[in-house]
DNA sequence: CAGGATCCTATCCGATACTG
DNA sequence: CAGTATCGGATAGGATCCTG
């Protein structure tokens, strides 16, 4: 799969040869830019949360996609997590190294896209017109 | 822009209180970070390409998703569409200057991701070991 | 509090067929 | 070529209940 179409064997200036047809990377992607896991990793930009702060902030969220998009973040090396052992449990998320540095882009892709929505409605969006209070 | 994002900061109070709770950004974010729409995004970043060539380019992706991601994007501003009334018809999609500027933080996204995995197999993921030739 | 287990619905998305 | 329309299976995701 990954041979066809997009070598055009263009080397030099290949058109619109592609990596999308590859594969690790491809769900590594597809977890951080899932619905949920874009603002997990935005959340946790600014330091580090518990979980029920995670699900207080992320508004709309369930638990039940907190705690599986937060043991996909886990897994893929972009949070770090800490169990206090105490009673009640306490279970702080944060990310890594790796979570920093994926996060910024993504921070920057959401405050370019808040820059430009203000002013002038987009025409032709879906949404209402009302820009509700909360969303979602 | 919407308000406080990051600007939390340390100030008393609050402390995860945040964005994501509100609207019109959080649905234009959804689009531009969909199963497709990443794709789509940086595939057109180098060039403009007609219908079938995003096809091809996309590896796994449909028809029916195609045609519907575009459409929501161009609505959203970021692509344009230009239709050539020959025949057969030609109809070619670029990025509009919003769509570039988004379109730049989720390349860096990609670009970070890719750099990363490469090395040491990340634990936990269920890719298998093969890193594709390209691939990214 | 943190999250696993279950159930059940909304939607996503691919395959197929048809149109301009 | 560039789509649209429809159907049906797969899956995402919410609600609820339960445990350590």
């Amino acid at each position: 799969m990954v041979g066809g179409v997009q070598d055009r064997g263009t080397e030099a200036g290949g058109r619109y040869d592609v990596f999308h047809t590859d594969c690790p990377a491809r769900d590594m992607v597809d977890h951080v830019t899932s619905r949920w896991g874009v603002w997990v990793l935005i959340s946790l930009r600014s330091n580090d949360l518990r979980f029920f702060e995670l699900r207080e902030s992320i508004h709309g969220i369930s638990e039940k996609m907190l705690a599986q998009t937060l043991r996909v973040l886990v897994q893929d090396g972009l949070l770090w997590r800490k169990v206090e052992p105490t009673t009640p449990p306490q279970v702080t998320y944060g990310l890594t190294e790796f979570g920093h540095e994926v996060g910024e882009p993504l921070t920057e892709l959401f405050d370019r896209i808040t820059r430009r929505l203000p002013p002038g409605g987009r025409p032709g969006l879906a949404s209402p017109p009302a820009v509700g209070p909360l969303t979602t």
